[in-house]
DNA sequence: TTGTACGCGTTATCAG
DNA sequence: CTGATAACGCGTACAA
């Protein structure tokens, strides 16, 4: 079913029908509702590929994920959700696409194929080849996070550092001296992954500002990693009263552990940290936390990349997320009783 | 970076350079291995929308998730997971769409732009206008689940009705004779959401048949509605020793509640069911349970679908998984001693 | 309102 | 047997 054939049936040139369909030129209404008659009839649509030829693009976005999928956190999955959401509402579709070595052809496909308009690429590193690949082919992109140096770089990103920062003053404020930060895995943290390190950065200066002793605890994205790092801590450190974190994933064996050692939360150990939403309701007693806004960043980031590939001159636009800290029921204040 | 571009820098046709690429007609060393430095050196490939129109397929296909995607269960995610990863493997890209009533243009752009050669469609209901719509378009697709009729169409499904049929007789082999099916959630079921329908109706035979009591609990796809479920099991039929699950997602709310309620499983409480291994191991203590083998399903559907792309007039194929039973430790003889 | 050139890769056909 | 020419797929937009 192509436009030819709409135009002969409905009798005028293909040209009519297309401009029918645009709205570029004036097209009368009797020849207008005869096409659109045709068209229902046959559920014509135009052939994306011979449109994207012409136009010379594809109304396409690329969504490239984290490998392993199956290991994406609930934040990273509401974040999917909410770029599919706001493209759907843009009218553009997502052609979504796995990272890391296996899948470099499809990367490349992706850009040298020009099989999309733009990209939007989740979980960037300090240093990441993808965004020079990017640059290099010149198609626009949007990351989630920003690299080392960000400067004419188009991101959206949540401040790890201010937030850990806060969560930090927080316990602080509430008495407590000895904290751990539970951050992501080590593995992540020497791959150079921003949100990790720069976590450690703002509990490292939130811990010296206001003279508390920190204790860094990297932890793989999974429950039983939770449960054993949690086991880890209250083994090296029983004077830890305290732990911020950013591994939501981790948060349900944080719980098994605290159980088993006999500490209520908040009463012998206070949790705080950064996640989303979901899982900072779902814990038990609710999390205080500084909720990641993954939906709002969806479509910020497919809002961004809209304008960079209308405008591929703009200067280019940063979104700095700093949600507030939602005060839940995991935070106490510290035993000073006990201590004394 | 189009072909004629490398062809004038190589001093050939843009036949020759296409020919070189493809392999269908002999090139001479020399002239390839020229062509090959100059496809190098500007990192061309081949347009995706050219290629398209004129070999009239996409190298693309589409995957429909359900609505909203941010209630993804587990299992689903792993599916996702392998299906790019399938994908990937077989050169294909994926395009991700979430089907629904507000996404229904999303849908329609697939199927009549021909932005894909195939789609392969998840969470199927009995009754799906979406197959209609995909055969009236004579879209090859494959379906996870099947419809009420799936004769004539490629569908790959889990054999809800079997699996759950052998865990209720495992449980009745145990001694258990006041057994609970908790199945997805109301709307689902009266949607025709064929998984939770034939966990139904196998339920409902095995208990017939084994001569046990049983109580059908539907439950939403979330913890908190799986500690209510529970909370409402024991509260109207204390009597009850074990159940079957089908809500994989349920399982954390499961265990709260059945540990508020001073519950030990197994020894107090038998559970058993169909899941992801991810949440059957997950789950304390392990839970027996017949693991939806999503990564193969994925990968099948997209073994499938890349058949029925290549042979449109093949017969339609099925596949009926029934994965074994892996024993772990959530089930025990019932409790008879206090029973009499 | 219509005719037509164009975007770009593929392949049938023709020339060497 | 190698290389070149040209038509084709289909929607768009300029010129007429």
């Amino acid at each position: 079913m192509n436009i030819g054939e709409i135009a002969k049936r409905a009798g005028v040139s293909r040209s009519t029908v297309s401009y029918a369909l645009s709205g570029k030129r004036h097209v009368s209404p009797e020849t207008k509702a005869r096409i659109q008659q045709v068209i229902d009839e046959l559920d014509y649509r135009p052939n994306a590929a011979a449109r994207a030829l012409k136009e010379g693009r594809t109304r396409t976005i690329g969504l490239v994920i984290p490998p392993p999928v199956r290991r994406l956190t609930y934040m990273q999955l509401e974040f999917v959700a909410s770029v599919l959401e706001a493209a759907s509402q843009a009218d553009l579709d997502v052609l979504l696409s796995p990272s890391g070595d296996t899948h470099a052809p499809a990367f490349s496909r992706l850009i040298d194929g020009r099989r999309v308009d733009g990209v939007i690429l989740m979980e960037i590193r300090l240093q990441d080849p993808r965004v020079d690949q990017l640059r290099k082919a010149g198609m626009p992109f949007v990351t989630i996070g920003h690299t080392a140096h960000p400067e004419g770089v188009w991101w959206v990103d949540v401040d790890y550092q201010g937030l850990v920062g806060r969560c930090v003053k927080h316990l602080a404020d509430l008495g407590h001296r000895d904290v751990a930060l539970i951050n992501r895995s080590a593995e992540m943290l020497a791959d150079g992954y921003g949100p990790g390190l720069r976590a450690q950065q703002g509990f490292a200066q939130a811990v010296a500002q206001y003279g508390l002793t920190g204790f860094e605890y990297p932890c793989a994205d999974d429950a039983p990693a939770g449960d054993a790092c949690v086991e880890r801590i209250l083994n090296e450190h029983p004077e830890v009263t305290a732990a911020v974190t950013v591994n939501e994933s981790a948060l349900p064996g944080f719980q098994r552990a605290l159980q088993r050692a006999g500490l209520r939360v908040p009463a012998d150990f206070s949790l705080i940290g950064v996640a989303a939403q979901h899982w900072a309701e779902e814990f038990q007693p609710p999390l205080t936390s500084a909720d990641v806004p993954a939906v709002q960043m969806g479509a910020e980031a497919v809002q961004l990349l809209t304008e960079y590939i209308a405008d591929r001159a703009a200067a280019p636009k940063h979104l700095l997320l700093s949600p507030p800290i939602s005060l839940r029921d995991s935070v106490s204040r510290a035993r000073t009783l006990e201590r004394d």
